[in-house]
DNA sequence: ACGGTTTGTCGAAGCGCTTCGCCAGCGTCC
DNA sequence: GGACGCTGGCGAAGCGCTTCGACAAACCGT
């Protein structure tokens, strides 16, 4: 009996490796990790007898020696209100881009709450930690501060200290809709939010967008009304349908929902209202969605992906104890499409 | 010094619970696995020092000595014309059953293929694994079926043999739909389905849902056209015109495509022809989505939740070395809502 | 009072890997 | 030509946990 006092896995480990290519455990070690200099005569060699044996490194053993598991936690929201489209984007990204440096994802719903968070990283089953769907005053981010593990949030809660957080600039976004409504000649805008209870719950980027629309609207002498909206066709076309009767002379919408605009658009063309003639739309949302309705809509994208690329590699950075900043904010471009022109033609 | 020649961790390790609580370090991990009968009092002794020191076992010592790393891997595919929120619905349901099994979920995306499934499993990162967006003849399937651990599948290839799979009965389903439409004197029917690239590439579900439609159309003497349908407002709508014009006796339509439901009932109303009075509309989507939409939908609801469950409860039976059934199909029932009734009237 | 169970606990041997310290062999430089 | 520094490799000590076998002590029936 060469070693084992138990049940064989079957899968080979480093001293297979080591043995099939006549060099010693650490030497294989190297090899794979690249940490010490190897003659390119061994490496070969042991890279060789790596393939033949069909060796992959045990990843609780790994994970055990070097105090490093190469994987990091995503935690998604699953509550009402969410992107779905969006975080879904964002996910893959992630996954995507975690590979990339070499880590794997673990996927973690809000729902376990800061419990779940202690449990991973206290355990070591992940190195970092990267946090959606974040409020102002969220109940983590303290939890995340003494965590002791590298963290990156997406969005932006009120105390950005001791934090890494990532995420476009709604604010910014607001803005441009606002600035391209009135580049156009738009006087009277509403803004379609989202859902109220995503407002009350303290979610940054409604909070962002709406501002930055408030403030640019007053900036340029423009008159808005800022409402909430729900994700059901009932609720958005009652919404529509009061507002163009309080407010007949809007001519422009900006809307940050996405399953908001299609029974937009059936409101409004209820309403014999057409886009854009009558009115513009700029959406808030991703671009393809963007792309795909018709008319193709003007938007400010959320780039899920990109986001997703940053808040990684960010988190990599910390975990090589590297400094970043507290905040990177994504600049938004507007994409202009078929859904803006200038009111009153 | 009592212990370690590196760096410490912080972490308090079983050790210093054993040594807190006066006791073994085997004692502490009876205690926390219940493989041995252990005294109340010891018991209480242990876990107050646990909950003392705040000890949370190291995830991959525990994964090392065990062979068991209690994480599964979730593969989601990311490519075009899948459901979205489908998708989302089932992974939160997938992590909120694992945990309740004490396991974890890895996510990967099916774009590292095979390789990636080969990876995480050989490297016993994972125990088990679930793959979604299974194709009729899946390149992972040989694979997982030499792969030596646990796998379910959501979704159903051609061949079955040696695996595990859970759906719904999206044949049962098409059936459905038509039966319940025929029942209420359609004669002439249209299915919207997927995009094209979701038939080409041999996606069990859009198969089966039609496969089904077209049996149970014959079987009660409806005509019935099946096409195909992209996921953007433009191709909806082209392919709705183009429907009625060559067909413009159809009294009913089936649609298995969530994005595809706005934009149709927007050529339907473009047409003149209203929901329910003109043309019925059952859809086949999530329960949620139907309930939101303007008439509220009857529809086929896809059950994410439930067969997430399904399937975790499944890998987890395999886990225990139970056998479990090949297939589990789910029953699919039908919602009666506002968007159908008798034609004609 | 004495074998035979149970019950509760302990000690130690790994699990498969990383990493530290050590050293042999070589070229290099005054 | 000896002190020195590299290079490439080895051996062994853990990392923190589970689990097996051993074994006192308590309990049993007789």
């Amino acid at each position: 009996m060469t070693r084992r006092g138990r049940v064989a896995s079957g899968q080979p480990t480093i001293a297979d490796v080591a043995r099939h290519a006549g060099v010693a455990v650490s030497t294989v070690s190297y090899v794979l990790s690249g940490k010490r200099a190897i003659s390119e005569l061994t490496r070969s060699r042991v890279l060789a007898s790596i393939r033949l044996l069909g060796y992959h490194p045990n990843a609780g053993a790994r994970a055990l020696a070097s105090r490093r598991a190469n994987v990091i936690a995503l935690v998604l929201p699953l509550r009402s209100g969410i992107q779905v489209p969006v975080v879904m984007q964002f996910a893959t990204a992630v996954v995507t881009s975690a590979r990339g440096h070499d880590h794997d994802v673990l996927l973690l719903t809000s729902d376990e709450g800061p419990a779940g968070l202690r449990r991973i990283a206290a355990g070591a089953l992940v190195d970092g930690v990267l946090v959606m769907d974040v409020e102002l005053h969220d109940v983590r981010v303290p939890l995340l501060r003494e965590l002791g593990r590298p963290s990156v949030l997406i969005g932006l809660p009120t105390d950005t200290r001791q934090l890494t957080c990532v995420d476009l600039d709604f604010h910014r976004a607001g803005q441009l809709c606002v600035e391209h409504l009135a580049g156009l000649g738009h006087r009277r805008l509403a803004l379609l939010g989202a859902p109220a209870a995503v407002y009350e719950r303290g979610t940054g980027f409604a909070h962002r967008t709406r501002a930055g629309v408030i403030e640019a609207a007053a900036r340029h002498g423009v008159d808005v009304v800022a409402l909430p909206c729900e994700e059901n066709a009932a609720d958005v076309h009652r919404r529509v349908v009061g507002l163009f009767a309080r407010h007949p002379d809007i001519s422009a919408l900006i809307v940050q929902n996405e399953a908001a605009v299609g029974p937009m658009q059936a409101a409004l063309s209820a309403l014999g209202r057409r886009v854009p003639r009558d009115v513009s739309v700029v959406a808030v949302c991703p671009d393809q969605f963007a792309e795909h309705a018709s008319p193709r809509l003007t938007c400010v994208p959320v780039p899920a992906e990109e986001i997703g690329r940053q808040a990684v590699s960010l988190v990599m950075r910390k975990l090589h104890d590297e400094l970043v900043p507290e905040v990177t904010l994504l600049p938004p471009r507007l994409t202009v499409r078929d859904s803006t022109s200038s009111p009153g033609r």
